[in-house]
DNA sequence: AAAACACTTGAATAATCATTCAAATGTATA
DNA sequence: TATACATTTGAATGATTATTCAAGTGTTTT
């Protein structure tokens, strides 16, 4: 008797489409790949790194300047600077004791383009 | 006399080059614009959201599809999809007890590919 | 060499967030 | 109507992370 089914078989449900499973699995990139860009769109997803971002489209500039013209400190700038550089979006150049910030990559950009078109049709 | 500056006179350097922080703040956009952008990104900073995007850029699926994709509970891959979903990144229907779900949007491909592009150049 | 300056770094705190677990919907079927 | 099914939802937990604060570099100036 009991051929009902103990609550939980480990999921409590069966893949209902298995042909489409196994094309799309069979598509999909790498793992690895797809944390790399999940890890570079974390990078984007802060607002004072988008600002940063947005100003050095601008014009390369100081971390001082960078940290006036969020309203924030320099401590605060330069970790965040730290990510960006690491990630590749920001690269600098020291001028004695002055050390400026430029965007390092045209892609940066259009990703933010992209973004901004996603919000604005709303 | 000591016109010597006190040690934490607010921030510990004033602006170098006040031209040009003057000169970005004009262009920069609106506060809560860059906020929105962020927020977007954001939701692209998640290998289980990347994940689940790319798999509907492949094939509209059902959740427990998704799921099983994913090697994921149904009740995690729901809680991203709201999150999706609320982002307007993706749209969903249903058809007697199953949802599928889908891109909502041409620019999540777009963003997605400039990313990618972004990774793939090293 | 000492002081001032521009910036970086590390540890600590607080806030955010992905996943899990349990319970609740809504829909179809027996 | 009761059961099964596909999905959603809410609370709890653990992990990640942005900012602060204090101390540390490296460079120039006096």
């Amino acid at each position: 008797m009991s051929t009902k089914r103990t609550v939980a078989d480990r999921c409590d449900c069966e893949v209902i489409h298995e042909d489409i499973v196994n094309m799309v699995k069979s598509k999909m990139p790498k793992e690895e790949t797809l944390y790399d860009l999940a890890e570079l769109f974390k990078v984007f997803g802060d607002s004072t790194r988008i600002r940063i971002l947005w100003a050095l489209d601008e014009s390369e500039m100081c971390v001082c300047d960078i940290a006036s013209l969020l309203n924030m400190t320099q401590s605060a700038i330069s970790h965040q600077l730290r990510v960006l550089k690491q990630a590749k979006l920001v690269k600098n150049r020291r001028e004695g004791k002055v050390v400026y910030y430029s965007l390092d990559d045209d892609h940066v950009r259009l990703i933010i383009d992209q973004g901004m078109a996603h919000i604005m049709e709303g």
